[in-house]
DNA sequence: GTGGTCTAGACCACC
DNA sequence: GTGGTCTAGACCACA
């Protein structure tokens, strides 16, 4: 995993995007077992407390659930998994619609532009 | 017009896009005048110098001409900035895609999520 | 190799000719790897910045490559150094034509005084 | 007449050469007179002492001549002339052909791309 | 060490 | 005043 963070939003915040992003795009599997607190913090060169923030976040979304002893776990809950998939979804297709607006491009213009994408690289 | 920059690109390069963007969305009109190397310089908190490599870069790519002492003026020929406007367009498509694909949407699926959007917000 | 400027041109443009003609010319070599870029400006005796840019066109021209850590080094690509031979090799022709013409030769004298000048010295 | 000046030779040395080419390429015609030295040597920005001595070295190879009230004009002799414009010539084609040689060009191949020329521009 | 980028400040020609 | 060029010196990532 690449780690990356701008300097316009907390580091936390952007932690609890990249790691959601890791579990709707199957980099991280549902039930999956996640690396220590600790680990993951070195990994992603924040301090653990930042990290621990992102991942209580995380767990107040269901999108991860910790086990006493055992460690801390990806949701098994497809349902959770798929509205976060919305939202990302959601916010990708308005950010794209708006910078599209920007410039200038209405809103059949895109589709008929998507459309010829489409038959250049046919349908996945 | 807001200037910000992310840490992982050149700031000149990160000029040029947005400086090209403004011009193909029409925050700058074809021939006008722009400020002073000097005056964006210090609106965008950068060193006149590299707002002045940013600015030779555009004329390279035809998007800005200058003339000795009147100044810099966005270029009149619309053929330049059809063409930067689509690569743009192009960039947000691709970029669109990818994103999308990640999060395991189908193309035909990306196209129906749009044309969702679409029956909200009406055509331009 | 000897660095002279004239007056009337930006010294960094006079060290692309210069490296350029130096290429054209076989001073150095398809693939020889040149000093560095501060090497190069103490030599030519300017500040590295202004060497620095002079690379850069050249590169941007294809002439040189540069590999992040390991240096510069001078293009493998033969069509683009017969690119820039031609094109020396043009100007040259050009300025020698004009001057001729200015002290009123024709073409046919031209030819003439150089086939002339053929006799006295052979071919090579 | 453009007055342009190099820092590599004697300013007044500059003057002769400048003011012979004028005389061989008819800038200057056989018998007219020369503006003062004064204000030559005005319009030439250089100092009137220096633009004193580049007239007499002119003098000396009888390139004009100075008439003791009348002023100072040009030499009718074409022989002075002709031997002038042949030295320039004999000037340029020995940089050129140094310059092509330089570029890896034959003496043949020279007279082939002249040739070629020649037909794109046709005969004077 | 390498190339690359950025800043700061200066000077120039042009009008 | 404008754009353009040059110098000096600093910092960075890379390996």
């Amino acid at each position: 995993m690449e780690w990356k963070f701008r300097g316009d939003l907390p580091i936390y915040s952007q932690l609890v995007e990249q790691i959601k992003l890791g579990i709707v795009s199957g980099s991280f599997l549902p039930g999956e077992r996640l690396a220590s607190v600790r680990d993951m913090a070195a990994e992603a060169g924040v301090n653990p407390n930042t990290m621990q923030r992102a991942l209580q976040e995380l767990e107040r979304d269901g999108m991860v659930y910790s086990q006493r002893t055992a460690g801390r776990f990806v949701t098994e809950d497809m349902r959770v998994i798929e509205h976060a998939k919305k939202q990302f979804a959601e916010e990708q297709i308005r950010g794209f619609l708006e910078a599209m607006g920007k410039l200038g491009y209405s809103r059949s213009e895109i589709l008929t532009l998507l459309e010829e994408k489409e038959e250049q690289n046919g349908d996945t």
